[in-house]
This record gives C-alpha cells, structure tokens and sequence, in this order.
RNA sequence: CGGGGUAUAGCUCAGUCUGGUAGAGCGCCAGCUUUGGGAGCUGGAUGUCGUGGGUUCGAAUCCCUCUGCCCCGACCA
C-alpha cells in the first residue's frame, strides 16, 4: 500500500472521553471513530487489523472442523420467547419493530436462531457431532458502554455452538475448541491464559475462560505457581485449612468498644490481627435474613454465596434497619454470639477454624473477645463462601496462588441440553428414539482482541502490534526524494520486491519530513522500519530498526529479506 | 437504573461567576521557505455557543425543559 493512496487519520491530541491506553491508541490512530455512545466506525486501518484477527480465527476454527455459517443479526420476537430470553435478557436486548409492528431485537447472541436451525437441518445421530459457527457483528445494549471497541455496544464476535448426542462427543468438541483457542491467541502473538470459569446461572459441565493478560484488565484471574491451575477469581476454590479447630483455651468476655466498628477498628483496639477477628455479614435469603461469618482478612464471594440454598441468586446486604430490627445493632457489632435463632449462620472453612476469637456483640458499642464456636455461638453449615487471596494453596493441591489481571477474550461453555430442550431439537438415537440434543457454545471477541492487544502491547510513541495483527509487517519510508530521484526510486524498488514476496508492506511516499513519518509509524505500531535515504544509497545499505528496539541498524536488503523471512 | 460532571470551530479547550455583537492552540486551505524525530513565516476559511422555552433594550453567559456525551456503582465477548 501506498500511503498517498491510503487515508490515514492520525492526531496528535487525546481525545478527552478515552480512559485507558488502547482506547487512545485506537483513536489517535484513526483505527476508529465514534460514532454514537458504544458505536464504532472502523477505519481502514483499523479494519485491516480487525480482518487479521479474523482470519486468525476462521483459520483456527476450520482446522477444528467447525463449518462456517452467517445468521441475521434481527430475530423474531417468537424464537426468543420459546427460550424465555425475551423476557430474562432483560435490557440488554435491543427490541424493535418493524413496519407491520412485528417485534425483533437485535441479536447479542445467536443460541436461538442456531438451535432453530438445528432442530430443522438435524435429524440422525448420524449427522452428529457438527459444530457450526459464525463471524457476526452483535449488539447488548451495555448500561454503561466504555474503553471504545473494549465494551462496545456493538462488537463483532465468533460464535460457535456445537450438537451432540452425548456427553462424551461434547466433551470432545470442547476439547478440540479450548485447543483451537489456544492455537488462536499463540498465533495472534498474545500472552493469556485459559482460566476455569463460573458457569453461572446457565448450569452446565465445564467452562473456561481465555484472558489476555493486562494490568488494566477489568477480571481478576488467579494461578498457581506449582502446577497449571488458572481460573476466574470468582470460580477460585477457597480450601479450607488443613489444621483442625483448636479447643477453646480463652473466657468468652464482654468488652466495651465504643465507636469500634471496622475491622480496623477492632484489630487496633484489641491490638490483634484481622484473622483473629470475626465478621459478620447479614444478607436477605429467600427466607428472612441469613447471617455469613468470615475471617477479618477475607472478603465475600457473591458467586459462591448465590449458590448457597438460602440466599437468592443476587443476595443484597440487609439494610441497616432490618438489621435493627433482627439483632437490636447495627452493622459493625454484629456476630454469632447471640444471634436470633431464626437467622441461619453460614461459616467461611477459614473462619469456621478460628478459636478464641473477637467478634461483634450484637449490641451498639460491644464486642466479644475469646468466642468459640458450638461453645458460645451457633454454627449452621461451614461453606466455602471466601474469595482466594494470594498465598492460598492452590485448590488442586500443588503451589500457591498467584493473582493476575486479564481482559476475557474467549469463552467456552458446556451448556448441555438447555437451549435444544426448550426449543425441541432432537435427533434420532440408534434405536429410532428422540434425544434431545447436546450443546457446546464457544465465543471469541473478535473486536475486543484489538483492544486487548494494545492494551497488552503500547509504549510511549504507540501501539506495538504482534506480526500477526500489525496492518503492515514492514513500512518503508522516503527520505528526501526531492534531493535526489535515485531514493525514490530505490524506495519503490524495496517497496515492489516485498510486495511481490508477499510481505505486507506500506510505503510512505506522503513527502512528509522524516519526524512526522517516524511518530505516525511508531504510532501505529508497524513492527519493522526501513529508512531509504541518500546516506544510505551512498553506503548500499538500509536503515532498519524493529518497533521494539531502540536503536537502528544499517543492514542490506538480502539482510532485510531474511529477517522478514 | 442511581450518583456526579459536561455540551462553545474538525480536535483540545478558554470565555459563563460579574449579560454588551465569538476566542486560543492544533488541524484544514493558499503561497514562500524548509527537509533525519510531529518545522518556520505570511495570508485565509470555519461556529444554528446541544434543543426548546423564559427573563432582559440586549443571553454562550441568568432561569426552566428536553437531549446527547463522559465519569463512579450492579452485567458481559
């Protein structure tokens, strides 16, 4: 490409809505622009990495055995009713109508109009496994869209959902799709790691999560440094502690605390440390309030707390009124020790190991200090309701955890017969019966990858594109063409031979002076440089320097050609 | 959806408190000079001051309304 010939829209200023360094750089760049809030246009360039990053994926889905397809990004009103999504989605479906008032929404996903499909085209076993997939741009009306292409509105997205007869052909399939992910993100030359995921309301097997790694990244991801265990913060197993609960040794006793109502508080008045300390959270159950005990130094983890059988699946914190009205405190002098029998009590596995510990005493200005449990407090189940904290051990028994944080990429998810059963997709098993179908669902954000890899990969001059992403592998720039005719020709001469050895190369004959030609190329992140200039015609050689080094080197162009090779 | 902020040239913003005929830098256009890290000089174009209403002799400025956008919290590729 010739850059006269290109549109390239780089500024200098940062734009004021862009908070994080890719949104920045995707603007600065002119990769994209705004359109409406959550809305983006993509640029030439930015589609050129954009298409990168989707090529990457329809190779590595093919080579999986998933056969493309394209679904309408509108759907019926009636097919999402069939899965009672119209309703549960809640408003992040965009609903619309047309001109007969017929209601659509604009597809965030695609597991209806893929079963429809299914339970049509499907019929044997025999045609069993398939795994069908797409690349297509979807729409979730986010409450709070932000990061430009990082959480758009509108994002394209591959989307794959497999059938199956069994779980084993399904746990198959999942297999060969968390390998395909894997081969994705190491060709788009991105440091991530696959983590163990909540599979949230939906239920199903097995999911996982693909996370390139930034600090700006919006999960928190936990790893073991002894073996390979990965996973989201809120799937991370809290084991509980290998020691047993010590006896009591210490008087249950009263003590006055005015004003001391933080943890902070209660280790510094008691000159102790937090994991000698008892906290007690009261939330609304389904059934009255439910009171949960951690240590001093843990904090809750609402996913695992909505699987417990008391609590709703979003549990909220009793207000401070009810909590009144339940224990006759409030929050900050709350404990077991004397709560009302009506209010189960839920204990952490590390707090439910604590001996002779301090504790709210469910009256203002009071605390306990030498409360155990069964002796002086009530304890109605130990579970494991804590988020890890770094140092816990590794839940499958080797190393210690480690945290990190990372943007959700790709997602795979055993879903299992849900969609094909509300839908009724079935296929004929071996003995003429109908078997609902199995299904596995797999997305890759595909625009999201942009965002991430700059976030993961940007210095001070701009963006530094892994090979496999860059719009351009190698960029030649002209100096001084006026000065001397034998440079252009000499840069168009470098400029053809790449080309033609199918090297993607952009020359930029724009007759800018070498500074603005330098910022907008480092800017835009093209991984090698080469300077064709009159020192360098004098000396046979060319100015080469990589996005990432700091220093330039004169090489010849057989060097060049086998350094791109 | 709750809380906060903001809206003035293509972009970044000043001007609003204290009402008096619209500003800067960057960008853009023309010319000249310049050519190894976002050049210099000269000249030029560009605004329903977000919308609608009100107060006033007079509103970017004061009051009310609506809307867009951004930030902080709960959802997600």
């Amino acid at each position: 490409m010739r850059l006269s010939q290109f549109h390239l829209a780089t500024v200098k200023e940062v734009p004021a809505d862009a908070e994080i360094a890719s949104h920045q750089l995707m603007l600065r760049t002119g990769m994209i622009r705004k359109l409406a809030s959550g809305l983006y246009t993509w640029s030439p360039l930015g589609l050129r990495v954009l298409r990168k990053v989707e090529a990457i994926v329809r190779e590595e889905m093919n080579r999986a055995g998933a056969l493309e397809m394209l679904m309408p990004t509108i759907q019926p009103k009636e097919l999402w009713e069939e899965t009672g999504r119209w309703q549960k989605f809640g408003p992040q479906l965009l609903k619309i109508n047309d001109r007969k008032e017929q209601a659509f929404c604009y597809a965030p996903t695609a597991e209806e109009v893929i079963t429809d499909f299914a339970r049509n085209e499907l019929n044997s076993y025999k045609q069993l496994p398939v795994n069908f997939y797409q690349i297509q741009t979807k729409f979730r009306d986010e409450i709070r869209p932000r990061f430009g292409v990082m959480r758009a509105r509108e994002f394209l997205m591959k989307d794959a959902y497999s059938f199956h007869l069994t779980q084993e052909s399904l746990a198959e399939t999942y297999e060969a799709m968390y390998q395909a992910y894997t081969r994705i993100f190491t060709r788009l030359g991105l440091k991530f790691r696959a983590v163990q995921a909540d599979t949230g309301a939906i239920g199903g097997n097995a999911s996982h999560e693909f996370q390139v790694l930034a600090d700006s990244g919006e999960d928190a991801i936990v790893f073991s440094d002894g073996s390979d265990y990965a996973a989201n913060i809120e799937k991370a197993e809290a084991l509980a502690p290998a020691m047993a609960r010590p006896a009591p040794s210490a008087e249950l006793k009263r003590v006055d605390t005015p004003r001391v109502r933080t943890v902070d508080d209660v280790t510094a008045h008691f000159g102790t440390s937090p994991d000698r300390v008892l906290k007690t959270l009261l939330v609304k159950g389904r059934d009255g309030l439910v009171a949960l005990c951690l240590r001093g130094d843990h904090e809750i983890n609402e996913v695992k707390a909505a699987k417990l059988a008391e609590l709703p699946d979003e549990s909220v914190l009793a207000t401070e009124e009810e909590i009144l009205a339940a224990t006759g405190t409030r929050p900050g002098f709350l404990g077991p020790v004397g709560l009302p029998d009506s209010i189960p009590v839920i204990v952490d596995r590390s707090a439910a190991v604590l001996a002779d510990f301090i504790c709210g005493g469910n009256a203002d200005d009071t605390h306990y200090s030498g409360a155990n449990w069964a002796r002086d407090a009530r304890l109605t189940r130990v579970e494991d309701i804590r988020q890890v904290v770094a140092g816990d051990p590794s839940p499958d028994g080797n190393g210690t955890l480690q945290f990190a944080r990372g943007i959700e990429v790709g997602h795979v998810f055993q879903l299992g017969s849900k969609y094909a059963q509300a839908l009724g997709a079935t296929v004929l098993d071996e003995q003429g019966k109908a078997q609902v179908m199995l299904m596995g669902c797999y997305g890759v954000g595909v625009s999201r990858i942009v965002a991430a890899a700059i976030e993961q990969r940007h210095d001070e001059a701009g963006i530094v594109w892994p090979e496999a992403m860059a719009p351009w592998r190698v960029a030649v720039c002209i100096i001084n063409p006026k000065r001397n005719p034998d440079i252009a020709a000499a840069a168009e001469s470098l400029y053809r031979e790449l080309s033609e050895r199918g090297i993607e190369t952009v020359l930029d004959d724009r007759g800018l002076r070498p500074g603005s030609m330098f910022a907008d190329m480092e800017l835009i992140g093209i991984p090698h440089r080469v300077v064709v200039s009159e020192r360098g015609l004098a000396a046979g050689t060319l100015e080469y320097r990589a996005r990432d080094a700091e220093e330039n080197r004169a090489i010849t162009r057989d060097e060049l050609f086998q350094l791109l090779d």
